[in-house]
DNA sequence: ATAATAATTGACTGATCGTTCAATAATAGA
DNA sequence: TCTATTATTGAACGATCAGTCAATTATTAT
């Protein structure tokens, strides 16, 4: 029919990631995202509308990709409380977050008050988080592994919080203390 | 000696702060700056010399007041656990952060990694705000409130991590839950 | 009064912002 | 090979950016 894309869309995606999740959005320029995907301005408009478009398509893919991530580490396999151990202790060495952080996190911090359609959008995703948490300590309560009384929505959000705050230090660069500080602060939240 | 100053520099800083709070660095524009302080960008220039330099006034003004405000909270009144849960509790309904976040948390993701400058000035004030806490905490722990086996230094910078949360929490203006999940946060955080 | 000094004004600068578009190039179907 | 269709190019657009500066205004000291 006619001439071909030059370019796969996931591609330009991840390289438009990068820029984003780096700088954030109101720092990043046009000329940034020509140089990150290799496309002209034309180009860009023609497949993602706007800087705007293209934004929120990164953001969409990276949620995704961490709901993904995130769904893996602790539902996969059956010893729950293990999973959540493991999960947050990654966080301290995790060499693709430190600098950047959390690409939903800055975003949440930049544009949320500001952008009703990215708040939206944080606000579904930050359900999707917190329900994986749910079944995950729904199915340690059933297992026995963590106390019949406790109230596991509540739970669920000390972990939200707990991740929030971790990407901050994270995104600062800045330590709040080592690797123990997780695991005390899951042995918190978890034996109560 | 010569024509006085028209402005009162402490009026300005808090005029300017609001706009930098809510907007974020690269998404205030002089012109912003401009309206909110009511100074022309030539009396801004020769009392501020630069955007980034008013900013910077502003972020220690506000960075001094709210170290005063934490101090004054929690080491104030001898019963240091009650100041801790008091001080938390009014997170959920501040209404002076809501909708704007904490201008420390905001500035730390916007510029901390990019901004050396910001990064240090950042660092200091984290250390003063987990002193702080150490201090409380050390005295609940001679007062016997808290185990005296408890590492101290640890639960300061759990406090300090549930804080970013909390910060994270209340700039997106998404609710993780309600009011008592901080204070089963504190409950795990200082029962252990 | 006058001179010296410094604050204010606001038009202006060059650079950069996000975005557009006419020209060109590359493909598929006829 | 020709036509229709679509992707790419990159110069250009008006708007806005941070920052400047000559002119003006307000003050104090003489």
């Amino acid at each position: 029919m006619a001439r071909p894309l030059e370019h796969k869309r996931e591609e330009v995606i991840a390289a438009a990631m990068q820029v984003f999740w780096s700088k954030g959005y109101s720092a990043t320029s046009m000329a940034d995202l020509k140089i990150a995907t290799g496309l002209n301005p034309g180009s860009l408009y023609a497949s993602y509308h706007s800087k705007e478009d293209l934004f929120v398509s990164t953001l969409e893919s990276y949620c995704d990709q961490s709901l993904e991530s995130i769904e893996a580490a602790l539902l996969s396999n059956t010893n729950y409380i293990d999973n959540i151990y493991t999960f947050f202790k990654k966080f301290p060495q995790d060499k693709d977050h430190s600098g950047k952080g959390c690409f939903f996190v800055n975003t949440l911090i930049e544009m949320s008050p500001h952008n009703p359609r990215i708040k939206t959008l944080l606000e579904k995703y930050t359900n999707k988080y917190k329900d994986i948490f749910f079944i995950a300590l729904t199915h340690a309560q059933e297992q026995g592994q963590i106390s019949a009384s406790s109230d596991v929505t509540i739970k669920s959000s000390q972990l939200m919080l707990t991740i929030w705050g971790l990407r901050v230090m994270q995104k600062s660069g800045i330590s709040v203390g080592t690797a123990n500080i997780v695991e005390q602060q899951l042995n918190s939240i978890l034996s109560a």
